[in-house]
DNA sequence: CAAGCGGGTTGACGTGGATCAAACGCCCCA
DNA sequence: TGGGGCGTTTGATCCACGTCAACCCGCTTG
């Protein structure tokens, strides 16, 4: 296995793992009360950090526990045998990582950190277990992977229906949404992944990608500088999805 | 509600709805033991007959129950605002219908009958209680969503990376198989949904659809009469989706 | 400080699939 | 038995995005 060591934790800060942890609002415990919270002992087994490009896991990797991102984020995507590459998603901090692989005990896709990340282990038994015990915690975790197929089926219609441009604006406005819930800049943010991986999530090259960018900037939605964007005119850029006048 | 009314069902029925069911290797009980089959009395909270054209439920509506599809076929869909469709899954007998509600309470899509049909209720609510206490129904359970995801991430690979032709011929492949699975001829089928669903679903236009059947018949890999398909050389198929020269 | 390189931008051109349009065939129903 | 309409097929044309190519910029490394 080409994983790198689990980072050793002592057994007490594992303990208080969700219930010390300040991404509760984001993560698997959103919603539950803090007295469910405090049952969740044991669910995370330990923690891990992985360096930019590396793998959390692979195709084909059995499957032992889903991931938990607390810094950093990630890239999912699956491979075509003649190499195209299609990245079904982009995880931040909170984010669930590695329900694919629960349908047939091994990963169906990869999951690459697209910078220096580190993530909770929770192993599926203990989740399971825990789950006929905490109600709550059952009833989370549905709803995070209901919400990671409500997720998907979004990005169907945005590859299946949408033309290139409001494919980005949507990209935009989803990536503000996510940054702003994490309690940074809804207008101005940094973008972790290159055009090349934009392009591959949304369907397009990444010359199509690029170019949209700077239409945007012409256009004074937003403002373009590498992997820096300020979102500048953000009806404009919702008036692109909904197909009305831009503002 | 624009719901036509549950089919009454006399509760002895129900009592054995799973364990008396020859669905059973295809749908929410597949893998468990009959004794742990056994144990579902009480999972299935009623029937209810679907028209042609018909909602089995709306965006929007509260989410109470998930549905199994005992005979028909159903199809699920999000509209854009504009009246763009996409189409995000088409669902034959013992697949799970409904799993997009759980996020939050409420249905996020629509799900329209493409023949008469009929489905099993199974409240949620039965669910997740009947699953705290049999460990196989929540594994399996689990199963059940995980496959949603990972077949999403297929359509996604699919929509983003494919041509027309391997869209038609991945899905021409994907109905065969499902047919197979349900003890019907591989080679030969009917489908049940008219070239614009099929269009929504893999990306394309309606007549895209229609000329990329044409061309497999003018290649020998199928011949169609309308919804009819004969699948004649399913090498070649699958070949257009490995980008091998066609055998 | 120069060279090398990965990522990004921009331009010129090509093409797969969309669009527009016409006609056909199956099926329902009077 | 004979319309009428929806779904499908097919042709002609168009255009959004892909492809190919040149160049730029900021970083890293020797």
């Amino acid at each position: 296995m080409p994983h790198q060591a689990v980072v050793p934790i002592t057994a007490e800060g594992l303990k208080t793992a969700c219930s010390q942890c300040n991404l509760q609002e984001l993560c698997l415990p959103f919603g539950m009360s803090d007295g469910d919270i405090d049952q969740l002992d044991g669910l995370v087994g330990g923690r891990r950090k992985v360096k930019r490009h590396q793998h959390l896991y692979r195709v084909g990797d059995t499957f032992e526990a889903i991931f938990a991102v607390r810094t950093g984020s990630f890239k999912t995507d699956v491979l075509l045998e003649d190499g195209r590459e299609q990245v079904t998603g982009f995880q931040m901090s909170g984010e669930i990582i590695g329900l694919d692989g629960i349908s047939t005990d091994a990963h169906t896709c990869n999951a690459v950190a697209l910078e220096d990340s580190d993530v909770c282990i929770i192993p599926f038994a203990n989740l399971e277990t825990l789950s006929r015990e905490v109600e709550s915690l059952q009833h989370q975790f549905h709803k995070v992977m209901s919400r990671e197929i409500v997720r998907d089926h979004g990005v169907m219609m945005l590859l299946g229906s949408m033309r290139a441009e409001e494919r980005l604006a949507a990209f935009l406005i989803n990536m503000s949404q996510r940054f702003t819930a994490r309690g940074f800049s809804a207008a101005e943010f940094h973008l972790r992944m290159t055009r090349e991986e934009i392009g591959s999530y949304l369907g397009l090259k990444l010359e199509t990608v690029s170019r949209a960018f700077s239409r945007f900037q012409e256009n004074g939605l937003i403002k373009v500088q590498q992997k820096h964007i300020r979102i500048v005119n953000i009806g404009g850029l919702k008036a692109l999805l909904s197909h009305l006048p831009s503002v």
